[in-house]
RNA sequence: GCGGAAGUAGCUCAGUUGGUAGAGCAUAACCUUGCCAAGGUUAGGGUCGUCGGUUCGAGUCCGAUUUUCCGCUCCA
């Protein structure tokens, strides 16, 4: 466990001096938990994303992608739940160090003095029998009176609080009621603060006319917003599928691990609709496609597993993960939901637009249901870079730190490298590059000695070195040399491009879809 | 968010009881060598995380703050 620490820590290292992950704003100190991305980071990234959308997008017919907007309506984010699940007051107990709920807090406290009018109330009803009017009893016992203005007045004093955002009168509130923590026993209380999941911001530059507005915290409602319009104006026909890879926010209270938990993030997310009723069907393929999707990048299949999830969010009813190794452990890198048919119509209920397909087979109308599939961009970006980081000790006993990526996702594809700096070689090798740079991200270098020039593409993942020599003069040819077993084949100049172009061909052909 | 540790050049670090900063590697230029990193010469690069305090004087002592790491907590 500590020898994995101690690699995390070189990894993270190695990513920031080799242009691979910076820390935002460094100069200013950077911000906790915000990362940016380099120059080579954003090539591995963009090389990633590509994988997947290719993957799903032009291999499978049915499937298509759009780029929805990072503002949504406000009130995308009800029909979602995200405003209730999203916006608690909090408050913590200085002594247990337990955290809750300030609404829940207060409303425990009211229930313990309903009880005590329940318990009022049945007495009484046992003690006169038939004849007893229990709303009247309610309404003139002054001991019941007493408790129901009790209760009350606090819940309107939490609500007129919660709605003017005074939480420094919950936490009034709190006191007055002498609530006390159920673990420490203690009224030793922190603030009441605020913690909304989602980030907003103002819409419209003249103040009395500024609408609150969400950085979307999921990309999966810009597709369910624009289910209609992709279907009707893709002609699709369930079951298809939407596709997007966009940047969501969340308000984390701890955001931490490195690139693993952000506060901005990016995501990979295909909503698959299809028949209500053929969810299990399809929540088996996509997780089993998934999880091939992944394999395909030559990563062990002992570094994968699936978790399946006991406890369902409010919208599944079926959902399980694909974990990865990282360095601190099994970790989630993908979701595979069952989301029913709660998003489409939850949207219908708010929107009053009709969100539904007439399926000619059945010859009826209905809300699709809706299969997800949602990977973290930066867990599975922090996934490549960890798994190919490599320490190899050679035969002369010196360390080589090589990034073994697949080829078809390393920044660099091929370097070109002139043996030496004269004899006119650098014209020859310019020669190449410029060859080569339009069909791939490519490098030239002449500076230091050759060997040194192979380290530094190995320690950014360069699968291929091209070097001219002397007999390249004489012969077209050149050496091509392999990143992982350091070997070098001789070919000519005119093949460079096609042999490459081989090597970096993708793994991943889809399974066909189920009928 | 709570507790602990740390922050000196791009990287790894040194800096003695407070006296206004050093090394190696890296980077750039030139020379030399030429197939698996560290030959030579020269140069650039730091208001010692930030702000404030004590002092004639602070990288060094004190306080606050920020960032990172570790543990706890939290987590659709």
């Amino acid at each position: 466990m500590a020898n994995n620490e101690e690699l995390f820590k070189k990894i993270i290292a190695h990513a920031k001096e080799y242009g691979f992950v910076f820390p935002s704003s460094e100069i200013y100190d950077g911000m906790s938990a915000v990362y940016d991305y380099g120059q080579y980071g954003s090539e591995l990234k963009n090389n990633i994303k590509q994988y997947w959308w290719k993957a799903m997008v032009q291999y499978n017919e049915n499937i298509v992608g759009i780029d929805s907007a990072i503002f949504m309506h406000p009130t995308v984010w009800k029909a979602s739940g995200h405003v209730d699940a999203f916006n608690d007051p909090l408050i913590d107990n200085k002594d247990s160090k337990k955290r809750y709920r300030a609404d829940v807090l207060i409303e425990d406290h009211v229930a313990k003095i309903e009880d005590k009018i329940e318990k009022e109330v049945s007495k009484a009803k046992s003690r006169f029998g038939e004849t007893f009017d229990e709303n009247m009893y309610r309404k003139t016992n002054t001991r019941v009176v007493e408790y129901q203005q009790k209760i009350d007045g606090i819940k309107t004093r939490f609500v007129t609080a919660m709605d003017a955002n005074d939480l420094v009168d919950v936490k009034a509130l709190i006191e007055d009621l002498e609530i006390v923590c159920p673990v420490s026993g203690s009224r030793n209380w922190t603030e009441v603060r605020q913690f909304n999941l989602m980030f907003s911001t103002q819409m419209g530059s003249v103040s009395e006319d500024t609408n609150q507005i969400y950085l979307r915290p999921e990309t999966a409602q810009g597709i369910f917003v624009n289910f209609l319009n992709v279907m009707k104006s893709g002609r699709m026909k369930i079951p298809f599928g939407i596709a997007q890879i966009g940047k969501a926010f969340r308000n984390e209270i701890v955001a931490r691990q490195f690139i693993f938990r952000m506060r901005e993030f990016e995501q990979m997310e295909m909503q698959f609709f299809i028949r209500p009723g053929e969810e299990m069907k399809w929540f088996e393929y996509w997780k089993n496609e998934r999880m091939r999707w992944h394999l395909s990048l030559g990563m062990p299949a002992e570094k994968y597993r699936f978790h399946d999830h006991d406890k369902l969010a409010h919208y599944a009813n079926a959902a399980a993960d694909i974990e990865f190794d990282f360095a601190f452990g099994f970790k989630e890198m993908e979701g595979i939901h069952s989301r029913t048919d709660f998003d489409l119509g939850s949207h219908q209920k708010f929107s009053g637009k009709k969100l539904q397909y007439f399926d000619p087979e059945l010859n009826e109308n209905y809300v699709p249901y809706v299969l997800e599939t949602s990977i973290g961009l930066d867990r599975t970006f922090l996934a490549m870079l960890s798994h190919a980081y490599t320490e190899e000790t050679l035969e002369d006993g010196t360390i080589r730190t090589v990034l073994k990526f697949p080829p078809v996702l390393a920044p660099v594809k091929a370097t070109v490298l002139p043996l030496i700096k004269k004899d006119g070689l650098p014209e020859k090798a310019r020669e190449i590059m410029d060859m080569l740079k339009f069909d791939y991200m490519c490098q030239y270098d002449e500076k230091d000695a050759i060997g040194r020039r192979y380290r530094r593409q190995d320690a950014i993942g360069t699968p291929y070195c091209i070097t001219v020599d002397h007999q390249t003069l004489e012969d077209n040819t050149v050496t091509i040399r392999e990143r992982d077993s350091m070997k070098q084949d001789r070919i000519g100049i005119a093949e460079i491009s096609r042999i490459i172009g081989e090597r970096l061909k993708t793994h991943y052909i889809p399974t066909p879809q189920p009928e």
